[in-house]
DNA sequence: CACACCACTTGAACATGTTCAACTAGCAGG
DNA sequence: CCTGCTAGTTGAACATGTTCAAGTGGTGTG
């Protein structure tokens, strides 16, 4: 498991744009993951709502401002969690891109390796969604606070389109896997609302989108296509200036 | 303006199916009222999170538990916002379908006039937007409370499409009104999170995305589509199976 | 070894959404 | 006009996220 880390685990050394942060000893960072793992833990248990704050304190055997040393705010105690499941996820999606060089399969396996990691979380995954879609929140997948997680996301979706035989528009090449992971964030707002059970509509999905886009991705590189092709990079042009 | 109406602007009949609401005189709707205007007021002045239910109670000079009787919760006084641009919105609209007859003018006018409906807002929709996305919540686009709303917005899109005189595929008519809603969904999940002045991004978005999904439905009669178009059409009907 | 600094810890206090038992008042029936 | 019912109203009490001033203890330095 290389390439990439989960922020938290280890302190990392203090980089250049980020907000200084405090030296951190050894204690403190047992306290940190000590609680962190706590908060997780209830959060799975009793869902996110109805851990209280002094209940994770408690069973941390802390007090309650001891967890506001560490942690910003309750909803931050969610970015744990979605640090390790990002981890997790790069893990299976090298494991099936090892073994596969279609497009279709490798996109295929991916997606469904995401939906396989987060599905124990399902009911939690809703209220982090929840908080994850206020666009002033760090948590939100588009905030600067959780770029390189986005990164990191992005990353997946290009060894899935780089380690591939498809051949395709090099221009379209390069926006493929920003574009795989919008799809890929559709995907996971489609299962939070998934309500039928083991979200096999999100299954169906998946299996459904696939080949679909692996055929657009064929056809994008007839001739009658071209111009809508290009109207679409440029599209994503446009609105990609002054972020 | 006809069709829509705000469901909370008059007393309605009980509908049968709908949980039995107590009835009310003249005294507590007039009360009713009072609580919501000062309640949007206050939202738009202050913000949605800044602005405190005891503000609210104090302003419109009740006491707090009186809020209470009246609405469940402070996230169930945004419903009369969203119904109120709705309206607005069907109304604007309207007044663009019926000076034009092209499929792309038409859909670009409706989304802008959307736009404009909610720009006011732009700050304090975003606030909205978190609690419309909780899966569970009353609010979400997608819940079975908000289906009349959710309905008469599709239906502001078939107006788009069916008064228009574009020739396309009848299937894919049949479908269009839906996925261009889905498609606006999109457009205000974009705008919410639009941060450059005045949303000119959004702008900018909608201004390119019309004549590519204009173009895209002008294409869907190409013998070479077909085959892609009936993918398309063959995964909506499967995904959408138990709902 | 003593001292000072600072990471770390504490828990009471605060702000705010929500609940609830008690009260009020206006209308209907006698 | 009295009486009772119930929609309507009240405000204190409660639950919980968050803040903060006051410690505490370990670590490096003279």
């Amino acid at each position: 498991m290389t390439g990439v880390t989960t922020a938290a685990a280890e302190p990392a050394e203090p980089q250049p744009g980020a907000p200084a942060e405090k030296p951190r000893r050894a204690r403190g960072e047992q306290t940190r993951q000590l609680i962190l793992e706590t908060a997780l833990r209830l959060f799975r248990e009793r869902g996110y709502a109805e851990t209280t704050m002094r209940a994770i304190a408690k069973e941390a055997g802390v007090a309650v401002g001891n967890a506001y040393y560490y942690f910003d705010s309750k909803e931050h105690l969610i970015q744990g969690f979605y640090d390790r499941n990002q981890t997790i996820h790069r893990a299976a999606a090298e494991q099936i891109l090892a073994g596969e060089k279609d497009l279709a399969p490798r996109l295929r396996g991916v997606l469904h390796a995401g939906i396989d990691v987060n599905a124990p979380y399902h009911s939690f995954a809703a209220t982090f969604f929840k908080t994850a879609a206020e666009p002033s929140s760090p948590l939100s997948p588009f905030s600067r606070e959780s770029s390189p997680a986005r990164e990191a996301a992005i990353a997946i979706f290009r060894d899935v389109v780089d380690g591939s035989t498809a051949k395709l528009d090099p221009e379209l090449r390069k926006e493929l896997p920003e574009l795989l992971w919008l799809g890929w964030m559709g995907v996971i707002l489609f299962w939070v609302y998934d309500k039928s059970p083991g979200q096999r509509r999100t299954r169906r999905l998946i299996d459904g989108a696939v080949p679909l886009i692996d055929r657009l991705v064929s056809l994008s590189r007839l001739r009658v296509l071209r111009p809508a092709l290009r109207q679409v990079l440029a599209l994503i042009e446009t609105v990609r200036k002054d972020d």
